[in-house]
DNA sequence: GAATTGAATCGAAGCGCTTCGAACGTGGTT
DNA sequence: AACCACGTTCGAAGCGCTTCGATTCAATTC
């Protein structure tokens, strides 16, 4: 193993000169700067991560906790993972993989270890158990989704409530009156996820204040449980027209279940949804959409970590507002 | 932070008995071992990754290669992430994500600066780029798929050509005499995935040993991919009425556009699949399937880490028994 | 021309841990 | 009584790096 140490002889300088060549944290001439930097690639030198992190006391990385178990949509857990990880190799850090299923102590054991500088959380609910443990953990703590108590915690997440106000606003503009949202399966919204409660608020908020009769449903994901859902939404008593939906796992099965009730999009049905959006554009119909900006809040997420590790910084809580994309899925009448 | 020295300093030893008492490597009175670890809790210790690592020259880390922008099946390259995690853990390892996208480099990195003590490979397919750069690492690598050239390198995978040919005998013994494989886009086939091949070459392999007709698609995800490929399938002049899938992605829509089409699995068509259990299990038609045995691989995979890194031992390459579970999806005629 | 400044570099003290050899009893052998 | 062996424990030397004065030397100032 080459170290610091052969560089500097190799290089005809001291040890701390090569560090601050690597550091650049004390001004170095431009000569000696060349000739170090040529030791470093003649010899082949990489710093110690671990002796490096013993001196400065920085990891320079950051734990991430993944829900690996998740019945949710993987690709989209995927997509922030991917981003988390290419924004934070920008900074230089590596990221550290721990799962969700494996508790809270593992945040706490490995800031205490000393293994990385700051923790990104994945998927909070709203009554998340974590969060209380979290607050404890001595680093920086960025959370993607927001608990209903986030004091001195950073938060990012996608602005569902107005998500679900402009989902609803389209259809009332386009002259629908009488929407229905197709939500998750119960499951979700008894586990408290956040985002789920706080889409329907917003969906509930805007046609309750526009007077208009909506209906609210919660679907698991199969052909049976699809084909039921939309039995019961489409029921003539209620006259609906126009379609909510927030649960990505079904939408395909739902499209081509409305294809063999030789109901037509937007023809005879408006639908609009909130998921990815190639996902949104690739389906049998493509739909208007809000896009979950996964890139984003994954790049604002390390953005954070990056802030609180520099200054001292108080936490903060960032909500995207949502996109709409048009796709025409939507008609007026 | 307390250090291992503040923790001798309250139990009353030296730093070395601390130390000892942690690792076991040396005998301690079970009088000192009780007061040490008494303390240990007391205080709260928790000993520093960087300082360790430093020392003894192993960071308990395997770093871990994810292919996070795949085109396949994220559930499936999840459970293996998990899998490999959770019995990381077991081994008191952690482990750090890196990203197939960010390029082979990055596993010699995290090697060269001692940020990690072995490397895991996920996706590695026939003629994969990274394998020769892979073999450069100094350190061990075990690689889940089987490039074409593995000298060197530890393997561990699902016997994908007996497997292929397990599906055909299974059909071709319950009297089928015309039957057809169904596997992955072209796409998966042009970028040389290992396992797409082996199952094809175990597939050609027994319906040519019996003689059977047996022809052989490529489908893409898609409504409309997949209806083109079973009007090529089902083509009278086949007689077709066995299928082989080897295509996670299009086994929901597949089965249902045969029940568009009026045809019974297994009345009118057998169908045997490879996917995860769970899968073949939820499916509109529960099928007979082989499983992916994410769970096995992804503990071998560390277990071959494990062994490697403890003893000098030689790569080896470990191919797992397919299994095939009956779920009533074929017939006999 | 002495004093002051500032850029460039060096030396050495740690960071917190592991590990090796040495030391210290204690009990059993001769 | 001297010796050896063994189970326990200690002390100290690093592991490879960062960082904080201290030092040097040339350029500037009065």
């Amino acid at each position: 193993m080459i170290t610091i140490k052969e560089v500097a002889h190799h290089a005809g300088v001291s040890m701390s000169t090569v560090s601050y060549v690597l550091s650049g944290k004390r001004s170095i001439s431009e000569e000696t700067k060349r000739r170090v930097e040529q030791s470093i690639v003649t010899l082949g030198y990489h710093p110690n991560a671990g002796a490096r992190a013993l001196a400065s006391n920085r990891s320079r990385v950051v734990g991430l906790v993944v829900p690996l178990h998740s019945d949710q949509n993987m690709p989209i857990i995927m997509r922030f993972v991917s981003s988390i990880v290419a924004r934070a190799r920008d900074h230089d850090y590596d990221v550290l993989l721990l799962t969700k299923e494996a508790g809270p102590g593992e945040a706490h054991r490995v800031i205490a270890r000393s293994m990385a500088d700051a923790i990104i959380v994945m998927d909070v609910e709203s009554a998340d158990p974590r969060v209380p443990e979290l607050r404890d953990v001595d680093a920086p703590v960025v959370l993607l989704g927001m608990p209903d108590d986030h004091e001195g915690l950073s938060c990012v997440d996608l602005d569902f409530a107005t998500a679900g106000r402009q989902m609803a606003g389209h259809l009332a503009d386009r002259g629908h009156r009488s929407i229905a949202l197709i939500g998750s399966p119960p499951s979700v919204y008894e586990r408290g996820t956040s985002y789920a409660a706080r889409l329907l608020a917003g969906f509930q908020g805007e046609t309750a204040k526009r007077g208009l009769p909506a209906s609210v449903h919660s679907c698991a994901a199969g052909f049976d449980a699809v084909s039921e859902c939309l039995d019961d939404v489409l029921h003539p008593d209620r006259g609906t027209t126009g379609l909510v939906v927030h649960n990505e796992a079904i939408l395909g099965t739902l499209l081509l279940e409305l294809r063999r009730r030789s109901l037509d999009v937007p023809g005879d049905l408006s639908v609009i949804t909130l998921c990815p959006g190639d996902v949104a554009e690739t389906l049998p119909v493509p739909l208007t959409s809000i896009a979950v900006p996964a890139q984003e809040l994954g790049a604002i997420a390390v953005e954070m970590v990056m802030a609180r590790l520099g200054r001292e910084l108080a936490p903060e809580v960032r909500l995207l507002q949502p996109l709409l994309t048009d796709r025409g899925s939507t008609a007026s009448r």
